[in-house]
RNA sequence: GGGCCGGUAGUUCAAUUGGUUAGAGCACUGGCCUGUCACGCCAGAAGUUGCGGGUUCGAGUCCCGUCCGGCCCGCCA
């Protein structure tokens, strides 16, 4: 809708007094001076109401033809989303007016002045606390979604936590320091985001994946303790907790053990939530790695959820069901999720299972016994197992009636998936969950090394995790045995952070790297910078990084990343809102020394 | 790269077995209305059914392709 200019009014010298929400500050008769969004407006052809809005709330302002001829003449042509100035008395509302439902609800503002700073187009949906629309809409319309409670409040939650973080790092003694963004492409890890060099045609920078290595030689650099809330490149496919360019929380600190940095860790963990509202108890509970894939078949699992899986692998090695026992031969496991009193699980449901685990987890098959009320067993499994198998069945997962089993055998990393996945699902449907709100976890003992898809060992983090001072000698000998001082933070099932020692002596940081397959000129090509600072006299360091934006989900209780940042991308990458990516000119491409060639397929 | 779900008015949805002019709520526009707060009443406007092709006398509906949004696997700490 085109407005004339003619209708606009500038603020002049008028100045607000008061910010929406926090009207009820000022005192019955006081003079105020509002500005914020029209809400809604209800015109009774006389008296005019406007809800005012701005981020604190909403308060009523009224137009009276008799105390204001003028502004209550022109509050006839306001509409929903215009800005709007206005000067007014606060008026206590009679009983039979008052609105319980508003927290500014007992009094209005009648107003003498209005000023009409702007007009605005027809919203594309309603600036609401809850609204049904499509995804595409919202983003397309981020500026209409921005103004929308829930996306304030998360606004506000990321500055409380950010702002708690760095007070409770600062006094600890760490140092916010910057990091470049242009920094040097990677071999290892994410692909990376290269920014084409003007001034050295053909080369390329690449965003930070993370400031690992940046951070790393801080410490070299003798910084001590130096945190950075920095964000973070990584050009893989997009899911709900995983975006493009996302923030961490980075620290790193010289002279200590894994336990000097947990505690720094459960401190920030525990400040950061406390700052938004959430109480945790420390120390946090711990769990090794292996003990979380065995019984959650999960790194990160939520503990609140009771269930857990049973190891039958051994069981079925040499069974005389072929479709588990050849699994196993071929290193493949088979785990099984006894689920106690699950009458409730229909055989519809459970075929709704298999066929959710076949199609979205890559399943074979979905095996399952249910123990009738007599004791018997009724499965499409049961006429495959012998007396053994059955014996170890009914021991190991504590057979009742009443009880449905799930099995999966398969390689190790897929069958814990799966089972790990409806582990969560059916335990949170069933509420086999204990009463806690929050679930804080540290995993640690990490193996340090782990076999690839070729055979070859790799890490199973990142390669500059250093390994417990007493495996060192492993090393030479059974390197697949050397433990890594690696840890993860864990909040309700979703991992938070991780972090570790780093290898601050170059012979054992050049000894894990042949371990895993580089030569010396692959070395010396990818890592040789940090190689060389580790010769200069690097201090015994070690440090961690949180996933921010994953860290104001879980407190902002939503299960998006796209509704915890302000400007967030589609899961094809895209900025729906600035229509970002975008082709460049020609003259651009000609500076950067670069001719665009896409592929045939999208002509 | 792959699997699944979805796309009809600004928006949320409907449209019988493939059948005539694609409907409704909210929003919007105009009018009326002095105590509403999801104000009310009257009237009105609003559609390339994502896009392209095919089958058919006839396609929102069936088929193929493609684009877009979402969830997941792969990938990614």
């Amino acid at each position: 809708m085109s407005t004339s200019s003619a209708l606009l009014d500038g603020m002049g010298s008028m100045r607000r007094s008061h910010r929406c929400g926090e009207i009820m500050r000022a005192r019955v008769g006081d003079e105020v001076v509002l500005a914020g969004w029209v809400h809604r407006r209800r015109d009774h052809g006389g008296v005019i109401f406007v809800d005012l809005r701005d981020r604190t709330g909403l308060v009523q302002v009224v137009f009276r033809p008799e105390s204001a001829p003028d502004a209550h003449a022109r509050a006839h042509l306001l509409r929903s989303e215009w800005v709007l100035m206005v000067r007014g008395e606060i008026e206590s509302r009679s009983d039979d007016t008052i609105n319980p439902n508003m927290p500014t609800g007992t009094i209005e503002v009648n107003v003498r002045e209005l000023r009409i700073l702007n007009s605005a187009s027809v919203p594309p949906f309603a600036i609401e606390e809850e609204i049904d629309v499509d995804e595409q809409i919202r983003l397309r319309h981020r500026l209409h979604d921005l103004r929308r409670p829930p996306l304030q409040r998360v606004l506000e939650l990321r500055h409380d936590l950010a702002r708690a973080v760095r007070e409770s790092l600062s006094e600890q003694g760490f140092l916010e320091i910057e990091t470049p963004m242009l920094a040097r492409a990677t071999p290892e890890g994410a692909r990376d985001f290269l920014v084409p060099s003007r001034l050295q045609p053909g080369d390329f920078y690449a965003l930070p994946q993370s400031p690992q290595i940046m951070k790393q030689l801080f410490m070299i650099g003798g910084c001590d303790r130096y945190y950075q809330i920095a964000r973070c490149f990584r050009d893989e496919d997009l899911r709900a907790d995983r975006q493009l360019e996302f923030t961490q929380i980075d620290l790193e600190l010289s002279f200590v053990g894994v336990e000097e940095i947990l505690a720094v860790l459960e401190k920030v963990t525990i400040d950061g939530c406390r700052a938004c509202g959430v109480e945790l108890e420390a120390p946090f509970r711990r769990i090794t790695y292996a003990e979380a894939m065995d019984r959650y078949g999960s790194d990160r699992p939520d503990t609140r959820v009771l269930l857990e899986l049973v190891d039958l692998t051994d069981v079925f090695r040499t069974s005389g069901f072929k479709a588990f026992a050849g699994v196993v031969g071929s290193g493949g496991i088979v785990k099984a999720l006894p689920i106690a009193d699950a009458t409730a699980l229909t055989r519809g449901e459970i075929d709704r299972l298999e066929k959710l685990v076949r199609k979205e987890l890559g399943a074979k098959g979905l095996g399952w016994i249910r123990v009738e009320d007599d004791g018997s067993w009724k499965s499409p499994i049961s006429k495959f197992l012998g007396e053994a198998e059955i014996e170890a069945i009914r021991e190991r997962c504590k057979v009742e009636p009443g009880m449905v089993i799930f099995f999966q055998a398969d390689t190790k990393d897929r069958a814990n998936t799966i089972l790990s996945r409806l582990r969560e699902d059916l335990g949170r449907r069933l509420g086999r969950v204990d009463d806690r709100a929050w679930d804080p976890l540290l995993v640690v003992d990490f193996p340090l090394l782990e076999m690839d898809e070729k055979g070859q060992l790799t890490h199973v983090h990142q390669p500059f995790v250093a390994p417990i001072e007493e495996d060192l000698a492993l090393l030479d000998t059974a390197p697949e045995k050397v433990r890594g001082t690696h840890y993860d933070v864990v909040l309700n099932g979703t991992e938070l952070g991780s972090g570790s020692l780093r290898n601050h002596r170059s012979d054992v940081q050049r000894k894990i790297l042949r371990i895993m397959g580089y030569s010396d000129e692959e070395m010396e090509r990818s890592f040789g910078f940090l190689l060389n600072a580790l010769e200069t006299g690097a201090p015994p360091h070690g440090g961690f990084a949180f996933g921010f934006d994953r860290w104001v989900m879980k407190l902002a209780g939503v299960d998006n990343l796209r509704d915890v940042i302000a400007f967030p991308k589609t899961q094809r990458g895209q900025d729906l809102l600035m229509e970002a990516p975008s082709p460049v000119a020609p003259e651009q491409l000609e500076e950067l020394a670069l001719r665009v060639r896409l592929p045939p397929s999208r002509s």
